[in-house]
DNA sequence: AATGAATGAGAGTTCATTCAT
DNA sequence: GATGAATGAACTCTCATTCAT
């Protein structure tokens, strides 16, 4: 699937990729020199997040890219070396923006459980302004598949760590791990996929709730709060 | 991700993916009609499991495929209308093949969670078998969403089905539905990613094993056993 | 410049360069199975001769050639795996051709000194043929370098060599060697663009007893006929 | 190949070529009026020497040159006109150049056969400092033909008009014409290649020796000293 | 004069699909 | 049925040239 934590690519206000994403593409030497390729490298990755959430990367073309973007195709070269590049730029400025957008939701919270509900809910959430994030890092698998293995591993790790730092405080049980990790990932992801992408009927919270409760029972330690 | 349940392309025996596909490709209206016929469409069937396998989709090639299955490129369309065709036939296939793999471990167990230990335990170790069943279902998403729904819909909706059965016997939750479900869903398509694909170092066994335990507080009916 | 000896690609006969670089082709893996097939081939690498000659193999294009060869664009690559390759087969199959042209009328020489005013009239002759031959093999340069150096260094060794076997019968001068077999191929190069290539007007046999005197004393030993 | 007589471009110095290539340029219509001007239009001429003569005319770009030159893209056209036109000025001034570094060596000789011999001398230890000089000249036959047939053509006139004179100073024989001239411009051309070029380590003067007692017993008169 | 972003025509290459044999 | 050559639309990428600043 796709993430374990929200995104913000295209977002309503239209700008946010570029934070991150605009300095992948400088980290890979192309950085504008002026206020007018900034907007452009904007304006680009934007298109990009729009083309390729909706027709996937190898539907989605560069010509398409650049005609939303309102610049000419030559331009894309002058910011991208390949398609693939704005691609990667695009999967790992994703990723980032998930991880940034849950987390303070999860810090906020005071028991282990109730993050993970936070974390859930938050996620599902975003996920419905970024739908686009599924089709994004799940074809990262065929075109950049160490970015699509460094979102998981990294996630499932982040997930593993605050999970026996909660076990240390005595929240979660002991012998909690590596596999609790990957299954959290995989329920929140998949819970993301039905109730955000797929169907916005039920509310967030509610989903995040029955979660939380199995969870309370699953891997929690009674009378911890 | 990919699937919930086990497949069977490309197997060690090399020709399991046949049975069921090749009814997909009759009921596509090119069913061979000679032995000779029938023995050139399993093996197009199974070097298209193992093209689109390894290369993905788009990267895989109708030309690769007919190399692989050591038949002329023409012989593909003899049977196939396009390439769409062959990989829509290949993703129903897998995603059957996978159902029917697991299915049989869970009917064997006496007790809902048991079932779900020994659904995901089978699930692991068929993955292992069966590694490109991930890349196919996946990008079954960006070419054929229809069987890519429609497979995370039915696998979710068994495991609904049996986990409502198992209340009304009393051996989970009342409260357990349609979120429950997705959840395990989830939780056993990342854990077949992580300890079916990615390693093969766990024992399926002990996986599940964490997994059933959790579920057992979670989800289970204290001394319904 | 182009080459010592003379060639025949895009001859008149409109055949003559298939026979070699046909084989170059199929070395390269892409031998045509059918007859058909080898007609196409032959039609493509008499058009490519064709638009290299004329325009030079950046100017040239994979377009103008399948034009020429009155077949599709993409036939092309069924024979050829890129426009550097069949550019690369064409000055090889040049060089070779410019080779087996002219060793007959020198081998008829009854003296070394004859055997190289022959060799430079079949050489001016043929080239006035083939005035595309300067335009392949000089662009080798900067196409394929190897090529290039393969073409001037053989060539230039074959004259050494036959130098030397003069030498040893007492026809030439037993100080005789490298430096005066590239010499000779300079000569005859140029005398080639001018007297070929530039302009018809001389009669090649003319041009051929003046460089044939100047040898004769140069390199000569005198009464050795 | 390339040339009968010497060059000067991305000389040691690193500046050589300006003197001659500005007028050039100048002629062309884009004088710079500056002394800073000046100084660009000789970084922009010394770095597409470079640019060629490492890469060809085809494969070097404008961008390239103004990479080296160290400057900005646009600058480029504020001396020329088109990619072309930088080509054109650097051949006829690569051109000129060879001319005037042998025309002194040749001009000091006392005597026609030791002109020769002095100023295939002086040619190769000049290609040994300027190897681009084969790849600019050579490429302009397919870039700008007219200054490619030009420099060929003055140099045999040259080479032609002083064998003429030394003709009537008794020096060398009477039936020395234009096809003599293009011999030796040809064998100059070709052992500039093999040991300026390509290989550093006969002795320069060695080579004009063997050329030059060839020449003396091939067009000189005995007892002419 | 200098800068560097923007432009867009053009070229090479791929490959699903067709079809004559 | 099988074969493999032929087709051509589609796409990525390059780079000379222009132009606003």
């Amino acid at each position: 699937m796709a993430t374990g934590r929200g995104a913000q690519a295209t977002s309503p206000k239209g700008a946010a990729v570029t934070a991150t994403a605009a300095e992948d593409a400088a980290s890979a030497g192309k950085a504008p020199r002026t206020a007018r390729g900034r907007r452009t490298l904007r304006a680009i990755l934007d298109a990009a997040a729009e083309e390729f959430g909706e027709k996937g990367f190898h539907e989605g073309s560069v010509s398409g890219i650049t005609r939303r973007a309102g610049v000419a195709l030559g331009s894309f070269y002058t910011y991208f070396d390949s398609k693939d590049e704005v691609f990667r730029a695009l999967v790992r400025d994703m990723s980032a923006q998930v991880r940034d957008h849950v987390t303070p939701a999860i810090r906020a919270a005071g028991h282990q459980i109730e993050a993970e509900r936070a974390g859930l809910e938050s996620f599902i959430a975003f996920v419905r302004d970024h739908k686009e994030i599924y089709r994004i890092i799940d074809e990262a698998e065929f075109v950049d598949p160490e970015s699509f293995n460094l979102h998981y591993d990294s996630t499932a790790e982040r997930i593993r760590a605050r999970l026996a730092a909660a076990a240390d405080r005595g929240e979660v049980r002991a012998d909690v791990g590596e596999v609790h990790a990957w299954a959290i990932m995989g329920m929140n992801v998949f819970l993301g996929l039905r109730y955000g992408v797929r169907d916005d009927d039920a509310v967030p919270g509610d989903v995040a709730d029955a979660v939380a409760a199995m969870l309370a029972r699953g891997i929690g330690v009674p009378d911890s709060e």
